[in-house]
DNA sequence: TTGAAAGCGCTAACAA
DNA sequence: TTGTTAGCGCTTTCAA
C-alpha cells in the first residue's frame, strides 16, 4: 500500500488497482479516520475547489439571503466550498478580501451587490469574476441582474388586466437603475393599452413604508376623478406605507384600491392584510447562475454579457377590479356583481 | 534574495534582514505581483487561518444575517476567512460539510442555528466547535444563546412601568425553548409586581401575523373588565397580527392597547404604525462571541458552558399608559391628562 | 497491478 | 545578516 495506491483509490481513479486492494485501503482509511488533505491537494494540483464570494452586504441584510442559497447550492453540487466575505461597502476591506482570496487561490470569484446597480469594478479583480445583482462600469465581466423592465411590465399588466386605467407608479430616487427600468415597463404597458400617462400619477418617495405612505397621500389629494384606482409600488416596503395610508382613509384593499409591489420580500409581502400581490426578485436563480458560470459549468458564450433574469409575478389578494365609477363626490360602494361587467368592459 | 529572506520579510518577522533588503524584496514583490500562497503556507504550518461556519439556514433567511456579520467581522479582525455552509437542515449535507471542512483543515468550526434551540451534536464535529444560537444536547461544547428569560422580564417590565396590570402573553408552541423562557420572565415580573397571573391572558398561536391576530382576537372576546390593556408578543410577526386585529376593531395603539414584541426584526418592527417597541435579539454580538471563542482570542474558562447574551429593549411608540378604567359597558375614551395620574397611581 | 520519486510553495531549523 | 535544505501531504510520471 504505497501513497500512490491510496491516492488512486481515494480519488476513485479507475485503471489498475485490484478490487481487493481498494477494499483494504478503504478499510484502513476508515479505521484510522483518514481523509485526504484538501490543502495538500490544492498545493499539488493548483486547484482548491473553493470559490470566493465578495459582497457589499448581502449576507448581512434581510434582503437577499436567497442569492447566497443559490450560489451555495450550485457550489456544493459541484464539489466546491465558498468563502464568504462581506465588505460592508468598505473599499479597503474589499481590496483586502480580493488579496486574501487570491492568496487562497480560489478557483472562481463572485462579486455581489445587495441590489441592482452599476459599480466600478474593483481593481485586482481577476478576469473571469462574475458580478451578481450588479454590473461593472464599462463591462469586461459577466454579470447577472434582474429584468426589472419586464418586471415592471408584468406588474402593470396585472392591473390593466383587472380593468384599471388610472394607475399610479410610486417611484423612488434611491435606486436609479431599477426604478428607471421599472418605470419604462410601466410606460410601455400604459401605451400598449392606449392609456395616456398622467404625470400626476408618477410620484416619488424614499424606499420605506413612510416614503410610500407620504407618496400615496399626495395621490389622495388629487381630485377624485384623477385619483388612481391602482398603484404600482417600487417595492414592497413602500407598498406597506400605501396600505397604512389607505386603511387610515377607510379604503379597503382591493375593493377601493389595488396594489402591486415589487421584491416579494419575505415576512412582508405575504403578511399584509390582505396579502400583497407583487413581483419576485429571482435572487436564488441569480445566485445559482453566477456560481455556475463562475465555475464554468454553465457555458456562457459571451465573456462580457449581462444576463437578465426573469421576475415572476406572485399573485395574492391586493388586486381586484376598479371600483365603479361614480361622478358624485359621495361615492357609493358598488357590489361585486355590479362592478364586474364594467371592469371587463373597460379592458 | 533567498526564499527565506522573502518569507521573512513578507511575514514581517523582526530579527535580522536589513532595512535595505526588506525594501528590495518588497519592491520586487510588487513588481512581479507576488503574494504568498496561503495554501502552501497552510500545508507547511498546518494552520489555514480559515474557519468553517455550518448553519441550518441562517445565511438564507431574512432573520439572522447579523450573526454572520458578527462572525465575519471577528474573523477578519483576526486574519481569518470564513467558509460558509448552509445545510438547509439536511443531515447528509451537514455530514458532508463537516467532512469537507475537516479536509480543508479549518482552524475552528462554528455550528449555528436560525433560532434558539437544543440540537443533537452532529457526529464528527471536532471538539472545540462552538454552537451559535443553539445548545448541544448533553453539552460538551461551548455555546452562546440569547437570554430569553431576561428578555421576557425586560419586555413585561416596560408594560408594568407604564401602569398596566392586565397584561397578556401571546405565546407560541413553535419554539419551545424561547417561548418557555420568555414566559418565565413574564411570570416573574407579574409576581414581583404583585399581579396575579390570569391564565386567560396566556394564549397561543403560530409565529406568524395570522397566528398573532387569531390569538389577540380570542383575547378581545374576553369580558371587558378582563380584557388586557397590553400584550407581550412572542415575536414581532405575531405583534403585526395584533396591530391588524386592533386596527380592525378601531383600537388605537398605544392609546387603547400597548404592545411589546420580540426580535426587533428588520423591516418589520420599525415600520409598523406606530413603530413597535420590542426586545432585540443580539445576533451580531452572538456571532462575534462565537467566532472569538472559536478562534481562541476570547478566553472562556469553561469548556462546556452556555453563554447568555443580553437582549436589549428597543423603545418605540407602541407602549403607553393603560386607558382609564371605566366600569360601564360603553367605555368612554379618557384624555391623556385624565389618564396620567391614574396610570401613575396604578404602579 | 503496484511502487518510487519528484515537486507544488512555503516555513523553520541550521549553517555560513 | 543571509542562504541551504528538509519536509508539510498530496498527485502524477515513470519504472518495475
Amino acid at each position: 500500500m504505497s501513497v500512490t495506491t491510496v491516492s488512486l483509490v481515494m480519488n476513485d481513479v479507475e485503471s489498475r488497482i485490484s478490487e481487493e486492494t481498494r477494499r483494504r485501503v478503504r478499510e484502513a482509511a476508515r479505521a484510522v479516520g483518514y481523509a485526504p488533505s484538501s490543502v495538500a491537494r490544492g498545493l499539488r494540483t493548483q486547484q482548491t475547489r473553493t470559490v470566493g464570494l465578495i459582497s457589499d452586504q448581502i449576507a448581512t441584510t434581510p434582503f437577499a439571503g436567497d442569492m447566497l442559497a443559490g450560489a451555495q447550492d450550485a457550489a456544493r453540487e459541484n464539489g466546491h466550498l465558498v468563502f464568504l466575505i462581506d465588505t460592508g461597502g468598505d473599499s479597503t476591506i474589499e481590496a483586502d478580501a480580493i488579496r486574501a482570496l487570491t492568496a487562497q487561490q480560489v478557483d472562481a470569484l463572485i462579486y455581489a451587490c445587495m441590489w441592482h446597480q452599476v459599480v466600478p469594478a474593483p481593481s485586482g479583480l481577476p478576469a473571469g469574476a462574475v458580478f451578481l445583482d450588479c454590473r461593472p462600469e464599462g463591462g469586461g465581466f459577466r454579470s447577472v441582474v434582474p429584468d426589472d423592465r419586464a418586471g415592471g411590465v408584468a406588474a402593470v399588466r396585472e392591473l390593466v388586466a383587472a380593468g384599471h386605467r388610472r394607475i399610479a407608479y410610486i417611484d423612488t430616487d434611491d435606486n436609479p437603475i431599477a426604478s428607471t427600468l421599472r418605470h419604462e415597463g410601466y410606460l410601455e404597458v400604459l401605451s400598449e393599452a392606449g392609456i395616456p400617462a398622467d404625470p400626476a400619477l408618477h410620484v416619488h418617495g424614499e424606499t420605506t413604508a413612510r416614503g410610500g405612505r407620504a407618496a400615496y397621500e399626495r395621490l389622495l389629494d388629487l381630485p377624485e376623478e384623477q385619483r388612481p384606482t391602482a398603484v404600482f409600488c417600487f417595492n414592497d416596503r413602500m407598498a406597506v406605507g400605501v396600505y397604512i395610508a389607505a386603511h387610515r382613509r377607510g379604503l379597503d384593499i382591493p375593493r377601493d384600491l389595488s396594489i402591486v409591489g415589487f421584491d416579494d420580500q419575505a415576512l412582508i409581502a405575504a403578511e399584509q392584510d390582505p396579502p400583497l400581490t407583487t413581483i419576485a426578485l429571482p435572487h436564488y436563480d441569480m445566485g445559482r447562475w453566477a456560481m455556475e458560470v463562475a465555475l464554468g459549468v454553465r457555458a456562457e458564450g459571451d465573456e462580457d454579457a449581462t444576463h437578465l433574469m426573469e421576475c415572476p409575478v406572485i399573485r395574492r389578494d391586493s388586486v381586484g377590479p376598479p371600483p365603479a365609477q361614480v361622478a358624485k363626490p359621495n361615492r357609493r360602494r358598488a357590489s361585486l356583481t355590479e362592478r364586474l361587467p364594467e371592469a371587463v368592459a373597460d379592458q
